[in-house]
DNA sequence: ACCTGAACACCGTTCAAGT
DNA sequence: ACCTGAACACCGTTCAAGT
């Protein structure tokens, strides 16, 4: 019973072993919940991954939801936001991709970010992004806040169907395709049975560029 | 400790008393997660509630997880959609609204719906009604799923914010919007400080309404 | 200063036993 | 058929003790 994934050491940490630190908390349980889903997250498996004690964590992280917390801003830092030209489309879609990109690397811990109040400092760097980008193509103050919410509320939309998805809707797995039309043909709502084909399916990447192509024209729309 | 809040009587269950139900449960349940939150919903505390043995719960719910589905499905089944008038604008906020009623009925038990995998089957009566409306307002099939995926994916995401963000950001809270307000400022972020004042709050009646005409406008322009 | 071990007060769930 | 009690295998976290 000791042979396990990661360094799981036990006892005090060997002579030359990189000391515990916050970072290397984070890092292990980020890899942690992508393995096994951030519910199934616990103290004492991110400690046994480090070959720790349980509560050596406590030194460098107040309790399991600040290490939550700790997890989203780590992606959030990961985001990769390009400097806006001026051009609004290109601009959104930068941003909008930048946010795809992260989710998509790390789509479990991705549905802590869309999930917690991303009003905490972690957000100020995108929020400042995105409000460059709406400045940029010309949107007067009030208004870029109201065109920045609307641009996040599809974007959390978004990637939280597409992170909670399984790969079971992204045009593998045929046979679960097809054993899903004909439940929703069998399902007695007329609509739903008529549209089962397109239902059944889920091409993230042609929804994506469909919405976001429906939000650039809004955007367009009420520039102002 | 006796004095509970509900029916807390223990042993067996009381002559006369309703028989324990899989609809009692899910009652209960949705009763507790609104009180202190879904992340402290316990299969204990709901059999506690009901004066009844925890085990007894598993007669009518396979587990903590199951009982959490049967809440989304609960939640669900209480939307009201109307029928589809023809007029694209009235039917598309017809629908929204009815989903953000339920959301804030049941604020805390929605982060459920919002964030589970709405493929179910408890979710096809919402879709069936959707579909209505953009096949009424002539979309042609193929393209009314996608739409319908749009819709939803603002709609998940403006309810997100709204259910997850406290009535800290309501308008309420003036001195806490003043705080945010100064943090904002002095956050170095030129965009951010220049846009604190409408930053610091949120009014989620107005963040909808322009998100909804966002979203109106964007449908109507790619009906076809 | 940081790590540990034992302990506390919980969890969800299985299972054999009751009625 | 439904409910119960004891038990199992976990949790997060506190605290005093070690180094």
């Amino acid at each position: 019973m000791d042979t396990r994934t990661g360094p799981p050491r036990r006892g005090r940490p060997r002579r030359g072993q990189e000391p515990l630190s916050r970072r290397r908390i984070v890092d292990a349980a980020m890899a942690l919940a992508e393995a096994e889903g951030v519910e199934r997250l616990t103290m004492r498996g991110v400690a046994k991954h480090l070959g720790v004690d349980a509560m050596s964590l406590y030194n460098h992280v107040a309790s399991r939801d600040a290490l939550l917390d700790a997890i989203t801003e780590a992606v959030l830092a990961g985001l990769r936001l390009p400097a806006p030209s001026g051009d609004l489309e290109a601009d959104v879609r930068a941003v909008a991709g930048a946010f795809r990109s992260a989710a998509q690397q790390y789509p479990r811990c991705a549905t802590l970010v869309l999930t917690r109040q991303l009003g905490a400092p972690a957000a100020l760097g995108p929020t400042e992004a995105v409000l460059a980008v709406l400045d940029r193509a010309g949107f007067p103050p009030g208004r870029a806040v109201h065109a920045l919410r609307t641009a996040l509320a599809f974007l959390v939309g978004s990637l939280m169907r597409e992170v909670s998805a399984g790969p079971a809707f992204s045009g593998a797995d045929v046979e679960g395709a097809q054993q899903r039309e004909v439940e929703l043909r069998a399902s007695g709502l007329p609509h739903v049975a008529a549209a089962a084909p397109d239902l059944a399916v889920c091409d993230h990447d042609e929804e994506f560029e469909f919405g976001l192509a429906a939000l650039v024209a809004a955007l367009e729309a009420v520039r102002g």
